[in-house]
DNA sequence: TTCTCTACTGTGAACGCTCACAGATGCATG
DNA sequence: CATGCATCTGTGAGCGTTCACAGTAGAGAA
């Protein structure tokens, strides 16, 4: 009799085998797909199994197929964009749930330091991981280069900028929500559209520009400089840009925000000023975050297909993983309208 | 010659063994703390681990240690409080941070449906992991008997309720939080005080009510239990909960809220109502949540000590793993007074 | 019948590490 | 000069798997 408390000695392979009446390899062949086997000796094996509350070692198994069946999730961020930015959550819960359904564990790597980068380099390249899903916005992020150099499978969730490297990744349509965002500013009677961009080293900051000016063009608004200020995607920022847009250009009767958090900014500002959203000025934001409806007015804004990028990132990983190229997978936004735009 | 994609065959102990001209032995010895090595020896050795750039293989060692030198952070919350509570993104961060200090992998495992709670069950009890950070908050949950029978050590974050075995834990002193909070509310003139409750089958819930009345009595203010009503942690439950005190007992002069998300709604209520804060109502919050700040006027709240719990949290279940029994640690909180109270 | 082919099964040898043990050395003690 | 002890070192075994290989049995073809 042994206590709750103590674990007793887990099953193995052997006492699979011996149960069932068969040897190891039979055992082996059916936890690994069955081929090659009677029907007769896997129900048997199955049975054992059953009774013996058997499950893998997979310290063992890995120890021989040279695979740890496990992948990491680095975020190499700053740490408070981890904090402030609601995305993440909803970027790694997601790839959990997608891992679990293949029974993949997920090791979760935080590398806000040089420290960390290094030791959480360290262990992805001694083949701890069998790839890894890069969360690293900023461009030239060096953890790129060193993970392909190792080897490492990887898939980036945006386009990793400044890289020479071929890098697969997955990211939602930046240039043709903003393109969306912009064209629906116009079509509600806009014609003095100003942007607060991203920083210009992130996809999603140079993305988005590149789409408001496309269509800025392409509905024959003029191009003008002094309608573009550029933050860092922080609130304070946003509320920054829209005083600077507001002193070089007071005639503006529109913003469209590259990040809803720095729209949140804007809104404060333009309050403070004394203008009024929508009438005066409309905002339109971008990811659909919790903030945007808690704003005041509640945010228009574009969706990301969070949960699809993380469900690709994970398909395009395990493929990477099994030997295929790296590929590129660009999703579709969704236009949100609330009461901002 | 080999591609910089190819991965080459990493270097294992017997290649450390002979360029230092040693056995694997004395390797091995040097590898977990050096004793009965003489200095001589461990030079060659750390020399020979630095050319050869030998990282142990944990699988090797996993499987004849019967470690895995690997922790379980399991969520077992249902998933929209993972996105609406900014606690668990501090938490997971922090732990995060302070497992890696010990260069001990963290898994996240997230189990909102009863799908997810058996597999990761399963995995748990398989011994994968050496031990379980654990976040959940509701009353009998069935995951912390199932994890105390298999023997797993287990740190759970709050107390867990409703449970007949013991478990360790590491929580905030709740309760003397919101003692701090009312008295803050009593010193500064407010003598009908009501509370919006967190659900009380959660620690945070009964704990914090309970703070509200002790000090209520030892104000000797009159228990009214119009004053209190229940919500669960939601914004929108925070400005139900409001518009019910307003209607019970419009006379009341402040809320003390269970939590920032709860006290949003509140205010969202009290405005809507024509009611100043904190003229008329003053407002006090609980976590110190980012929203604390961003709110209209900014909370006065409490906070509560997320990197010291993250950090006893990991140490006690470390300690616990390494033989001892399980503790209980209870932090202090902090009072954060802005603009609300 | 004999041979070949397919479907299935068992066996030894790894994988890279730690652990227990045996042995060697040097030094102080009786 | 033997004995004990502490310090250091190497060796073999074994952790629980998978994998390559050798083998068996039965069906069908020659």
């Amino acid at each position: 009799m042994s206590t709750a408390a103590s674990r007793r000695r887990p099953a193995t392979i052997h006492d699979v085998a011996r149960e069932a009446g068969v040897s190891r390899g039979t055992v082996s062949r059916v936890l690994n797909g069955g081929h090659y086997v009677s029907p007769a000796a896997k129900a048997a094996v199955d049975a054992a199994i059953r009774r013996t509350g058997y499950v893998v070692n997979r310290h063992a198994r890995s120890l021989i197929t040279g695979k740890s069946d496990s992948v990491a999730f680095l975020l190499t961020e700053p740490q408070e964009r981890f904090f402030e930015d609601p995305n993440f959550n909803v970027l790694l819960r997601a790839c959990t749930q997608a891992l679990a359904d293949r029974d993949i564990p997920l090791i979760l790597m935080i590398a806000g330091t040089e420290d960390e980068r290094r030791r959480n380099l360290r262990y992805i390249e001694a083949g701890h991981v069998d790839g890894v899903l890069l969360v690293s916005s900023h461009s030239g992020d060096p953890v790129v280069a060193r993970l392909h150099e190792a080897g490492v499978p990887v898939v980036a969730c945006g386009k990793p900028l400044g890289q020479t490297t071929r890098i697969g990744y997955v990211a939602a349509d930046d240039r043709d929500g903003a393109r969306e965002m912009v064209r629906h500013l116009h079509a509600t009677g806009r014609r003095r559209i100003a942007t607060v961009t991203g920083p210009l080293d992130t996809p999603g900051g140079v993305e988005r520009l590149a789409g408001y000016r496309e269509t800025l063009a392409a509905c024959g608004l003029p191009a003008d400089d002094a309608l573009v200020v550029t933050g860092d995607y922080s609130r304070a920022s946003g509320a920054e840009a829209a005083r600077t847009l507001l002193e070089r250009a007071p005639d503006i009767d529109a913003v469209f925000v590259a990040s809803d958090l720095m729209a949140q900014g804007v809104l404060d500002a333009l309050a403070r000023a004394g203008k009024r959203v929508p009438e005066d000025i409309a905002v339109g934001g971008f990811d659909d975050s919790p903030a945007a409806l808690s704003s005041q007015p509640p945010l228009t804004t574009i969706r990301q297909p969070w949960d699809r990028i993380s469900a690709e990132m994970v398909r395009t990983l395990l493929a990477r993983i099994a030997g295929e190229d790296p590929a590129t997978v660009i999703l579709p936004t969704e236009l949100v309208v609330r009461e901002s735009a």
